[in-house]
DNA sequence: TCGTGTGAAAATATTCACAGCC
DNA sequence: GGCTGTGAATATTTTCACACGA
């Protein structure tokens, strides 16, 4: 299985709709469908079928012509594409009612990020365990990023502290975060960052509803 | 100030961008900065200035040339433009972990979101009350959502009772979904859906970080 | 025959560049 | 002089349509 086969530039889209058809392949494979096709797996993700062989034919061919797609083969082909087929580590910053949940969410593990620590910068949080997880001062990151081989940063802080979230958690070498917050930070060009922020998708509903027929 | 002026199709990348937008204004505006530019905006959100421009041109006029924008004026217009600047009613259906966080979260009113009705279908949990709200039968939607006048389903069941919630939603009347479960839901096309799953974002950073020099 | 993989065509979105207005 | 608003140019993404292999 080759998944570098196509190393032009790959459309940001083209990896959310490969997140899609993940879990539409885990559902199909729960329920104990082994083959399938691009017109099932589109029509299931809203979209064109030729989008989904397009799609997956900037990493490679992964499926047989005049049958489809073995469930299976396929779902670990896409995750092989998004490098979700391995452990990533990742440290959280801003142990509030947010963070808690986070540490505390089963999917975190099932899909293989480990969150192996804990940080914030009140003292009163400082030295508390949660889920098995001590909380330490945001300064020890320096220490333990490399140490605990950490490579994504998930802040949970309140927006007036993410920047100095973020800078520390750079300092110390992690290559991607996942920022919470509903502020925006700087970062230099060779780290990634997301934005989870489910107000966006509020917004496109109340926009959607109100400017329909 | 018209926000309906161009009703050609407007790009979902642009809703999406406006709502950062207003989040950038926001920060500017507790910062007091009472006029910016597409330059500073556009830099903030990682976009091109023009961008921005073409973006606020598909809702109408709002700057001044040779001026700028006035923060507090912009926001209040990509609030009008996106509909987010009046109250929406809404109910939550799957009082989980997660779903109890939600009617917690302190965003939803302060953005003008209101959850005004919690359900479930585990007997245990009916005729508890959580955060005020008492959590009622989902059987029982079809007669409180038109009562209550609510237009938004939020939906936090585990991903196998995701659909049935749904179509409970629809029934009762609802007319835009925002769905935390992972898996896919069928809707008439009268009915909008937002999926919010950080896992996409999540396969993003993987996927970036690992696909760079 | 059926469904993939893929060039070519069409549709969309972004960026440029500058006229127009403060 | 400076920055918006916008048509025109460019770049990107999606869809079509069909050759090819199972």
């Amino acid at each position: 299985m080759n998944t570098t086969s196509k190393n032009n530039h790959i459309p940001r889209a083209t990896i959310q709709r490969l997140a899609t058809y993940m879990q539409v392949l885990e559902f199909m494979k729960k329920n104990n469908v082994e083959v399938t096709s691009s017109e099932p797996l589109a029509s299931a993700c809203d979209v064109n079928a030729s989008q989904v062989r397009k799609d997956l034919a900037y990493f490679g061919e992964f499926g047989v012509r005049g049958v489809g797609y073995y469930v299976d083969y396929l779902l670990e082909a896409i995750r092989a594409c998004l490098h979700a087929n391995r452990e990533w580590r990742a440290a959280l910053i801003g142990v509030g009612n947010l963070g808690r949940a986070l540490l505390n969410h089963q999917e975190f593990p099932r899909r293989g990020i480990r969150i192996v620590g804990a940080f914030d910068c009140d003292p009163f949080k400082i030295g508390e365990t949660i889920y098995g997880l001590e909380i330490f001062c945001s300064k020890r990151l320096q220490e333990k990023v490399p140490k605990q081989n950490i490579e994504l940063g998930i802040i949970t802080t309140p927006p007036e502290r993410v920047q100095r979230a973020a800078d520390q958690l750079i300092e110390a070498g992690v290559k991607g975060i996942l920022n919470f917050t509903s502020a925006r930070i700087v970062v230099p060009s060779n780290v990634s960052v997301e934005y989870v922020d489910f107000f966006h998708q509020i917004y496109a509903l109340t926009f959607n509803i109100s400017t329909r027929p």
